[in-house]
DNA sequence: TGACGAATGTTAAAATTCAACACAAAAATG
DNA sequence: CATTTTTGTGTTGAATTTTAACATTCGTCA
């Protein structure tokens, strides 16, 4: 599922079969100057991972969301899957059946709501993220609350005032964030202001701030700080952090929880 | 796309196919007791119409937006496919560059947002349906605003006080509207409060109401009346409109365009 | 009835897939 | 440093699948 299995050629066809959306092995054998079988095994091997869907001739995309699910959002799903299932995991175990809950617009939220919809609790849950909309939308026991506003492409969100009006309006239980860099020390970090805001709204907006971070989040620095380290309450990472990180962090919030990694990142 | 052009074993097919995700030749020849080119043939239209994606030996659902589909609108969407997508034609083409324009969460509203989001007007598009946003995401030169509120999973709309106080935010060129049924003397109606005060608010707030509604909305009666017949500035209805109403209609509304059906639903 | 068109069945040629083996380069081992 | 092992790639031909062309059946309508 993840990105790191792929070798260059591999990554190269799967964005080339991004692009086009179907490619046949002839056009790859050529473009990539190697045997039609070495091709042939490239394409079963994304097969296997469920990146393409193998046609007569070649392959097509196969994402099963199509269009919205090509956003960067999506994209940047794979990165680090494995440590963010985990931690969607241990977050979903951390909810109550009733809870008020707000799911910020980040790829590990959106691992988070698609654990939450395979559960059967019935929750309210708030969001502004399109993505999250819909995956929790497949689910008949959660109360989907959506924050209105202009829609983001780039995220999948909804951002700008309006967003931030509607936010005022609710108080949940537990806001869930996830973060571009994170310091045990200092607090969280975004590259750009636009959902700035909205979490602040939401985080003073519930009984408890919970970071969802796994270990490559931590000392990365971004150009604007979201959340002081006091605001937040609980954070989840995985086993992967290394010592000198989980004692500041134990130090500096109330609550740590980790989710265990498998050691092997196994293809079946 | 729609249902109507699949006889009775293609949507068979398509029903097993969609039950099992994927299906092999040899298992629906059997099923079936027809022979291997007819299956065959009828997973190659099926393909066509982008229903199921041919794989080695057989097929596998192509669903494109998966799951969020599989709800009650979609499915309307079926019914009267002809006539919905007729009108959505004759409505993009009624929608200027540049406008403001509201969409409600109609299966006929829907079928419009398609056409929309295949075009390449720049427009800003509020709406208070995930399924039309899902749709107008995939266009780039669409800036969307959401209504936002509590989701109602029946009709996939936003709805609520909050989406009501939101919609007052908002003022459009252009509020496309559907409706449950349609007295061309009286006005419109549905069959539940719901979405009631909403589409009056955006009613209220725009330039042109415009009508959405094929033949078979004419004559039917609802529990509520949402519209008095002078609130309505446009409709747009098909050729298969009967002349007493068509009569009463042009009477009763400033503007009406007329979808022409074509004779045979064609297969291409 | 019989001519027509649409849907289905049959067949064989063409194309594609697959599995087995061959080979070379890189990595691990002694 | 030579060697074994592993990994990745290429080649081949048999097996399978697809495709296109033609044959057949079925129902409809003049």
């Amino acid at each position: 599922m993840s990105y790191e299995n792929l070798n260059n050629r591999q990554r190269e066809i799967l964005e080339y079969i991004e692009s086009k959306k179907t490619a046949s092995y002839l056009e790859l054998e050529s473009k990539f100057d190697v045997s039609n079988m070495t091709i042939r095994r490239d394409i079963d091997f994304l097969a296997q991972e469920e990146l393409v869907i193998k046609t007569l001739g070649g392959a097509q995309l196969a994402k099963s969301i199509n269009d919205v699910y090509e956003s960067p959002v999506a994209n940047r799903l794979s990165i680090n899957g494995a440590e963010k299932k985990a931690i969607a995991i241990e977050a979903s175990n951390y909810i109550e059946p009733g809870e008020i809950i707000y799911l910020d617009g980040s790829s590990t939220c959106l691992e988070l709501a698609k654990k939450i919809a395979e559960q059967s609790k019935a929750l309210t849950i708030v969001t502004n993220s399109l993505l999250i909309h819909m995956e929790l939308a497949r689910s008949s026991n959660i109360s989907i609350v959506s924050l209105g506003g202009q829609y983001d492409p780039v995220s999948c969100c909804l951002t700008g005032p309006n967003t931030e009006e509607h936010a005022h309006k609710y108080f949940v239980k537990k806001a869930f964030f996830s973060t571009k860099g994170f310091s045990p020390s200092v607090g969280t970090f975004e590259s750009s202001a636009e959902t700035f805001r909205i979490k602040q709204i939401l985080a003073s907006h519930c009984d408890e701030v919970i970071l969802l971070a796994d270990h490559t989040k931590f000392g990365q620095k971004s150009l604007c700080k979201v959340f002081d380290i006091s605001q937040i309450h609980t954070v989840i990472t995985d086993s992967g952090l290394d010592n000198d990180n989980r004692v500041v962090l134990e130090a500096n919030v109330a609550k740590v929880i980790t989710a265990q990694l498998k050691e092997s990142v196994a293809n079946f």
